[in-house]
DNA sequence: ACTAACTTGCACACAACTGTGCAAGTTAGA
DNA sequence: TCTAACTTGCACAGTTGTGTGCAAGTTAGT
């Protein structure tokens, strides 16, 4: 009655959710153990194994679509982020960061090891031009050091991102501690004193208040803890 | 003829040889993937995956023989690492370090993951507390950031140095450029400016020569490249 | 209340890896 | 030269994981 010949009946509506479930349990699980069983997934999914496969064909794809959705929500975080002082852009990304760390460490566990690379270097492709762009702005201003090839000082400066990331979670430090931290150590890496990088910090109330605009609700992740 | 009865013969000697090109060959493979198979290491030490077991009880006693060692071997190269001020202490720590960039890289592989943790925690317990040493005097000085807890900051430090030493051999620098780096980015983690820390360095001829006194030629790894 | 959409459990086949036993080879060294 | 010390290849058992097929359940939505 509906479409032409013999309808297929429309999706459930809770098979999505379990869908979603699975992502947010691959998510948890993997945030420990990069290598952990589709067996331990399924059990923080509160599911069989074996309707995985109803949801994604292999391992392999979860993994994906797992990695492009984290991409894609780091990078929105990193939407509007942008400053004419290279120092102030730089703190931003941290700050938004921040706000994905979960994400965010989903990503790095993926970005090591393993042909899951290419994904993940896709997914922070955006990131990348970002801390890119603010640290040529940063050495030219001569705010940055300028003892290294810009290529290399960019990637230190992800990599002790990244480092501050695991350890704010680790010393489970607050909210503000955390991305306080994120942003002071960017700023260290990339040259400034410990107190010049919390001068900066001080002197731009959007860097100490609440994180960046933030976007009202994101119609993926975040809610249905499973 | 020798001893009492039935005397065994000695050990010969290619079999140690061939010991060492195991260890050698472990160290290589995992630097690259922490979770390499034993038919892995046999190849590349052009053995076969059965004479493993004839060294080594299992994998597991491997890895532990590999990660000890290894921690031994940086142990040795922190040896007489210290310094009244702390700046320039942290700096040593750092050379040090850049001369066994292999094994520090092996140990790292380990360091997060499995039940390995407790090994590699054990052989890198003398550099964390030389690190924390140093830390600790430089926060007292007020030179390093006294804005963070100072375990944390210590963390930070070890951590951005592995980040630096990781970098270093990706970026493939000169020695010279390499051990530069891993000091200065460990002292601007600490707190320092880029330039205060650049100065810190080559106010001291002794960070910017040679590495540390060196050890003459330690005996078990360093040779056979098998 | 019917039925398609889902989930589940079980049974497979398949692959990769560890650890062992053993017989047949090589080789170092007395 | 002779023999114990080593290496090797192969076969085997055991483990852990992936991915599939299928029959028997539940459950959402009409």
């Amino acid at each position: 009655m509906s479409t032409t010949l013999s309808a297929a009946r429309s999706p459930r509506k809770d098979a999505l959710e379990n869908r979603e479930a699975i992502l947010e349990a691959a998510a948890v699980v993997f945030r420990r153990d990069a290598e952990a069983s589709l067996d331990a997934v399924a059990a923080e999914a509160g599911l069989s194994r074996r309707s995985i496969y109803g949801h994604f064909a292999s391992r392999d794809e979860l993994l994906a679509e797992l990695l492009t959705r984290g991409g894609a929500r780091i990078s929105a975080a990193l939407g509007g982020v942008q400053h004419d002082d290279p120092r102030i852009h730089l703190a931003l990304i941290g700050a938004a960061l921040w706000t994905e760390v979960q994400q965010v460490r989903v990503l790095a566990q993926f970005a090591v090891h393993g042909p899951l690379e290419k994904t993940v270097a896709a997914a922070l492709a955006p990131v990348r031009a970002s801390v890119r762009l603010a640290t040529r702005g940063g050495v030219e201003g001569g705010w940055f050091r300028a003892d290294v090839p810009l290529e290399t000082l960019a990637r230190l400066i992800e990599e002790a991102a990244i480092a501050v990331l695991d350890e704010a979670v680790r010393a489970d430090l607050t909210e503000g501690e955390g991305r306080r931290l994120v942003m002071s150590v960017g700023l260290s890496v990339a040259g400034l004193s410990w107190r010049d990088a919390d001068a900066v910090l001080a002197a731009h109330p959007q860097l100490s208040g609440e994180p960046v605009p933030v976007i009202p609700t994101s119609p993926t992740a975040e809610s249905s803890p499973a």
